[in-house]
RNA sequence: GCUCCCAUCGUCUAGAGGCCCAGGACGCCGCCCUCUCAAGGCGGAAACACGAGUUCGAACCUCGUUGGGAGCGCCA
């Protein structure tokens, strides 16, 4: 059987990493076997759907590259439809008019809550066969089955069984004209051809609801898996305070997508003892029935390795790109300086984000920006210093500008003038950057280039005067 | 309140009755390497929520307790 799986956002804000799971996890699921992935905007919420919410989502999902076999669909332009199978259901008895107002709803709830009850529709109107009328309150209600069991195996969770007596009639066309979210989301699946549900867990208990909805509409039901949620580091649902959720926080932050990949997948799944897989690897090794239950806690700490590892391990040529975005943020200037995959080589081993990196690289690219005074003492104003950098500008300015010959400079260096490698890679790193911090000592004065090594020994030797 | 879901190191997880006095990874600690910081190498601390039961034998099966989470909208 042809497999399709849907991701289904609704356009009222940015695609946040819980989504981002979902979405990779469908993907994963359609593509291992062959079948599509498609993309659903549910924007009937009118209210708070908004076009720019829709563009942050689309451009989430291009930037982690889980693209869609098809064209979205897109939810309000498929009202006369849901109209269609409304009006089916009405007149095969198993939907009906109701006109209670929000008020008596509410009153209603607050009447069964106050028994002791789950607040529910007390099915006022359900055997009443009211016909159409002209009513601000008119709504259409599923006429839900009171009693049996729903049964359901997931894919993820295994045999779930709600009963039917637990269930309402729930709305199906609100009196504003635009059908509900049970009711749009089980006609898209079908129309769609949808073959497995994959969503979050808090959409377990639509999930009776639903069926009984396929059973009234004589449609297949389809599969279903759903998703553990994921948490923050303290347990708590993810939200704005614990760190970032937005999908696009993480690439300004530094992130390469496909550690991000990297980690959701691993984040509730796993195959024996292996951390790191290839898109390739996680097409053919992913399967949604081996996702855990239990929900998981984001943990920053490991995507950062992840994220080193593939700065590490990628061809840094495909990272050029990347760094280019940071720099242009950072409005740092890269068209003058050293060649960028020298700096990501240089780099890539000591930083675990693409931002830093760029942070780290404006020294090459631009003045220094701070002198740390501790270092400035330590290693200016030292003793030996003055020897040291003075030496070291002569021999640079005739050296072969290569990192080789850079290193073997200072080697001999330290032997002429009797010093260790420490006493004379210091002065010259925070002669290079102002930092004690930096590459090794022959990549830091490769990558300042010949003019700006000179001029900054220069300004040092002021320094370790003054 | 009612319904549903969940429960192995701090975190992500392996484990599908004996291979487990529980393995890997991140993080943490120590040592080595070393021009700084990293990276790398080596080593270490660290968990089966609790209680019954089934069984010759339970992290794995059953029941209960406790603790988390979700839902109960004319939101999705």
């Amino acid at each position: 059987m042809n497999v399709r799986t849907r991701f289904a956002p609704s356009p009222t804000g940015f695609l946040h990493i819980g989504g981002a799971r979902t979405a990779l996890y469908g993907w994963l699921e359609a593509r291992r076997q062959g079948g599509q992935f498609v993309l659903r905007i549910e924007d009937t919420d009118r209210e708070r759907s908004t076009q720019a919410a829709e563009q942050a989502i689309l451009d989430a999902i291009v930037w982690l590259g889980l693209s869609a076999d098809e064209a979205p669909v897109y939810q309000t332009q498929r009202l006369s439809r849901y109209q269609e199978v409304a009006e089916r259901l009405l007149t095969e008895g198993k939907a009906y008019y109701a006109y209670e107002s929000k008020e008596e709803i509410a009153a209603m709830r607050e009447a069964a809550v106050a028994r002791g009850e789950k607040p529910r529709y007390n099915g006022y109107y359900r055997d009443r066969h009211e016909a159409f009328r002209d009513d601000p309150n008119r709504v259409i209600r599923f006429r839900n089955p009171t009693d049996g069991w729903v049964v359901f195996e997931d894919k993820v969770k295994g045999r779930i069984v709600f009963a039917n007596s637990e269930l309402d009639d729930l709305i199906i066309f609100r009196s504003d004209g635009w059908p509900t979210y049970n009711f749009a989301v089980v006609v898209d699946d079908i129309d769609m051809g949808i073959t497995e549900v994959i969503r979050g867990d808090d959409h377990i208990n639509n999930t009776p609801r639903q069926i009984n909805l396929y059973h009234a509409l004589n449609a297949r039901v389809p599969e279903f898996a759903h998703l553990p949620m994921i948490l923050d580091r303290d347990g708590k649902k993810l939200s704005k305070r614990s760190h970032a959720v937005n999908v696009m926080e993480y690439r300004e932050a530094g992130y390469l997508p496909h550690a991000l990949l990297n980690y959701l997948v691993r984040l509730g799944w796993s195959h024996g003892d292996q951390e790191i897989f290839s898109r390739t690897q996680m097409l053919s090794l992913f399967n949604i029935t081996e996702v855990n239950k239990a929900a998981s806690r984001f943990d920053l700490e490991k995507l950062n390795w992840l994220n080193q590892h593939y700065l590490k391990s990628d061809d840094p040529a495909t990272l050029v790109n990347e760094l280019k975005w940071h720099f242009k943020r950072l409005g740092v200037a890269f068209a003058q300086g050293p060649a960028l995959i020298d700096v990501i080589v240089a780099l890539r081993d000591r930083v675990s984000t693409l931002k830093e990196m760029a942070q780290r690289a404006r020294v090459w690219y631009g003045p220094i920006r701070e002198w740390d005074d501790r270092a400035v003492r330590k290693h200016l104003q030292s003793d030996s210093a003055p020897r040291v950098l003075e030496a070291a500008r002569e021999h640079l300015s005739q050296v072969e500008w290569q990192p080789a010959a850079i290193q073997q400079l200072i080697e001999q260096l330290a032997m002429t003038l009797a010093l260790g490698m420490g006493k004379v890679a210091q002065p010259l790193r925070v002669a290079m950057t102002g930092k004690q911090v930096s590459p090794s000592i022959d990549d830091t004065i490769y990558l300042c280039g010949r003019d700006r090594a000179l001029q900054r020994i220069d300004a040092a030797l002021e320094r370790s005067r003054a």
